[in-house]
DNA sequence: AATGACGCCAACCGCCTCTGG
DNA sequence: ACCAGAGGCGGTTGGCGTCAT
């Protein structure tokens, strides 16, 4: 090194900006069935116009199927908390503690909320306030916000904690022996391990205009599914192995990632006109087979993330 | 209804680390 | 031991959605 690193790829020629669902089917189709040992050839056997860069980010940030979206649980915020103050911003560490999250959405969450509630719980605690669940200042990661991490003030405390929040007042602190396990045995990534147990539930907060899934209420047929997959799963036990997979699992697998996606018929996912998800007749292709060009680089861009697609 | 401010988050960038030759 | 290539990581940013005025 020193003599300047060549860039990973030509930048020019490589598209940038939002995937499209078009894109993220390809990827994902290949990467079921090819794996992804070489990410920098990647992109050109799956004919993306990518960099591979991209494509790993995208994966491992979004498409990855044991990846895990909605809101942070009180649970997880302060086992963010607890990590960052033993160990900084070491996120990939922080999310291989945290089943299905990611390290950049780990990363987002702490430079949105946690942050600031961090810091306002530093300052209760060297200014003597007796009872956290009167005083100190907790902002849930679903709450909303409308003043800057940048400008917040000491004056701006919660006075009364809402429901969620006192439940996070209630959970315990980080022990030496978590502390222990953090800094001995821990796996190195988050998706290292798809053996991991399902999320209880998916929070979302209803104020937002957004779903909450009760635990009775969350596709166990999915995660079950992926529990099916997991010799599939490209980060267990090396690649996936492609022809020997049973065919019916990619069909189920598929059928679900392009509802997922937005990709099928389903009147339930074609809300209205506006909605974003593209509809035309190359999405409508249940079928769309790796290496037939879906066009992606005219179709128009999607919503990037389950809450826009209100998942 | 229009518009500006702000928050959120997906994605990019560049450096670091690891690994194989 | 050295080097180059590839993956991984953390910081940063741009675009979009929401809210306040």
């Amino acid at each position: 090194m020193g003599k300047g690193r060549a860039p990973c790829c030509d930048k020019s020629k490589v598209k940038k900006g939002p995937w499209s669902p078009a894109e993220d089917l390809r990827l994902t189709s290949f990467i079921q069935e090819h794996g992804h040992s070489n990410w920098r050839a990647l992109p050109r056997q799956a004919g993306l116009s990518r960099c591979g860069k991209s494509c790993r980010l995208r994966w491992i940030n979004y498409l990855r199927p044991d990846v895990r979206r909605g809101n942070f649980t009180p649970e997880e915020e302060q086992t963010i908390i607890n990590l960052h103050n033993s160990i900084g911003n070491k996120w990939s560490k922080i999310a291989s503690y945290l089943p299905g999250r990611t390290d950049n959405e780990i990363k987002n969450v702490w430079n949105t909320h946690l942050k600031k509630r961090a810091l306002i719980t530093k300052k209760t605690a060297t200014d003597e306030i007796p009872s956290c669940t009167s005083s100190s200042s907790i902002i849930t990661s679903s709450g909303d916000h409308t003043k800057s991490d940048k400008v917040i003030q000491e004056s701006e405390v919660i006075e009364k904690p809402n429901e969620k929040q006192t439940e996070f007042l209630k959970l315990k602190p980080f022990n030496n022996h978590d502390l222990e396990t953090l800094t001995s045995d821990s796996p190195t990534s988050s998706y290292a391990s798809s053996n991991f147990s399902r999320p209880n539930a998916i929070d979302i907060d209803p104020d937002k205009g957004k779903i909450e899934i009760p635990l009775d209420s969350v596709d166990i047929d999915f995660w079950e599914l992926l529990d099916s997959l997991d010799p599939l799963h490209p980060d267990k036990a090396g690649e996936i192995n492609g022809p020997n997979q049973d065919p019916g699992i990619d069909i189920e697998w598929f059928r679900f990632l392009e509802k997922e996606l937005g990709l099928t018929n389903d009147a339930d996912n074609l809300t209205s006109e506006e909605n974003l998800v593209p509809t035309g007749p190359q999405f409508q292709d249940k079928n769309l087979e790796p290496g037939i060009s879906p066009g992606f680089d005219c179709l128009p861009m999607w919503p990037s993330s389950h809450q826009n697609l209100g998942v």
